[in-house]
DNA sequence: TATTAATATAAGAATATGTCAATATGTATC
DNA sequence: GATACATATTGACATATTCTTATATTAATA
């Protein structure tokens, strides 16, 4: 638990936190993470598919989840595909969408 | 679990998961629940001692908390006790900062 | 009722975020 | 090497978020 007696170790853990909460925080994102915990893995056209928005948009959301390192990628001939992983963020997200 | 079968449902729930998210995704919000897990219950003065920002902004995050039902207040007196009433988030941030 | 303490609200500026259209990149195939 | 396909990147724009300063509200007390 956040030790409060140390301001500044607790201001860090808080940011990171609240970093990773950022990044899951958008429909986009949790819909794509939510269909790489059904699917395992996916590529591009198909989570554009699972998702009703343009290909760069989906682009940057993969890119972003990418940065965070929540996701990994993997070139296979002209696609790429996506996997989650980050255990803690995987976590959340199968907890909150399965109530 | 999403049905992916049914995309409005889906889109409908995951808008409101990543609502829920954004609201936690901040420092200061972030560090208003880990004290308010931790106290039980806090006044305002407690809490902006615990953070370190101006009394006006304390006030808007503990505005913006409560708007989305993360919050309960009751006054007693001058003063103004914050609670937590939203369990699933009070469920997520222990989760999260227990590591 | 004037003052003080605790808290809330409002207005504005600065910054961050999300989306779209256009274009670029990388790979396979003819 | 020209073309097509899958994906990434860029730039422009609109919107959202956060913070700061100033001011308002509410309740207690002298």
């Amino acid at each position: 638990m956040v030790d409060f007696n140390n301001k500044e170790e607790t201001k860090k853990i808080l940011a990171q936190k609240a970093e990773m909460f950022k990044i899951i925080a958008n429909p986009v994102r949790l819909c794509i993470l939510a269909m790489l915990i059904k699917e395992k893995s996916s590529n591009v056209s198909d989570i554009q598919g699972c998702i009703d928005v343009p290909q760069p948009t989906v682009s940057q959301h993969l890119a972003k989840l990418k940065a965070a390192n929540i996701l990994s990628s993997e070139r296979n001939g002209t696609e790429i595909i996506y996997r989650i992983v980050n255990k803690e963020v995987k976590h959340i997200v199968e907890e909150i969408l399965e109530q």
